[in-house]
Formats: structure tokens, sequence, C-alpha cells
DNA sequence: TTAAATGCGGTCTTTTTAGACCGCATTTAT
DNA sequence: ATAAATGCGGTCTAAAAAGACCGCATTTAA
């Protein structure tokens, strides 16, 4: 199970995630093609209800065109 | 499955995970210990024999005292 | 005002991680 | 030489991610 602190992070990770989405001005469709992620799955990483593995992070890195460090720093 | 490429990049992870703790001159069950996972696990992931989720991830920047982005860190 | 695009939630199956534990060969320290 | 510590591989179960697909309400654009 999840933690609430974990399920807390997972949140604003997803935020981070959905602002530089944006911030590319990219639709969830479009972030899945460049990655091969179903564009459902995406939404769910942006509203943080998956726990992401690493090869995701990279597939969504690379797809969003930032660096995975970048794509990482999320902390407040 | 895991393509190749993901497999290389589990595995440069993993060395780069290695090779922070031992600058830290932890030992496996030492960070084992600071985390709460198990360090079997973590010579696995050492290994590059699994593919962590994000809550794995931060557990283990916790241990090893860095910030998630530094441990994300690894590229060449 | 219609049609297209978008965000997002749900479903189902397969694959994998998480988590806990054991054992042992090798290394390190006493 | 002996004992302790360490790295690491394997096992087993339960929980969750991956992956693929569907549908629909709302937003946006033609």
């Amino acid at each position: 199970m999840l933690s609430s602190a974990d399920k807390k992070n997972l949140k604003r990770f997803g935020e981070h995630v959905a602002s530089i989405r944006r911030k590319k001005k990219l639709s969830l469709r479009q972030v899945s093609y460049a990655c091969d992620i179903d564009n459902s799955k995406i939404s769910k990483i942006e509203k943080g209800r998956v726990n992401v593995t690493l090869t995701t992070l990279l597939q969504l890195a690379e797809a969003l065109e930032v660096s995975l460090p970048e794509l990482m720093d999320y902390t407040l």
C-alpha cells in the first residue's frame, strides 16, 4: 500500500508533469504519440494516480523534451 | 517486456546508485536500515535487475541523503 | 452551431514490483 | 585462524504497473 506521504508526492510530481506539458503546449495525445504511452495513462500520472517506474519516467522525459533530473525536480 | 535500451538504462542507474553509496561508505544493509528497503533489493537495483518505482526512488534518495534530481542525474 | 480535439475515468489481462525472508561464498576485521 | 560483515542471488505471495482499448462530457475551433 501507498503511504499518504507517497500519495502527496505522486500528486506533486503529476502536477509538475502537467505544468511542463502545458508550458510546451502539448496535448495528452501528442505526448502519448511521442512516447508510446497511452494518453489515459499520462492523465493518470498527472493526477498522481500511478506510481510510475523508471523506464516510464525516461519515456516521459523524452516525450516532453526535458532531462530526467529536470523531470524529477519538483520539490517545493 | 523491457527493451535492451531500457535494460542499459537501469544498469547505468544502478551503477550510479552504487557509486553514491560507496562514496558515502555505506553497506547495503546500512542503506536498507535507513529506508526500509530489503538489502537484497538494493543489490538488485544496483545491478539493474529491477525497474524501480518513483516511491522507491524517493526512499532511496532519502537513505542516501541526496536529492531526487541528483539521484537521477546519471546520464553520461 | 457543428465537428473535432481534449481530458479523464473506467475495464480487463499480463507482467512486474514490492516486500519479506533465506542461504552462502567472499571479503574484512579481530 | 575465526568470526563477523557484506554482496548478492533465489523464492514466494500480494499488490500494482503496464499496456491496450472504450466512452463521454467539456472545451476549442471551424
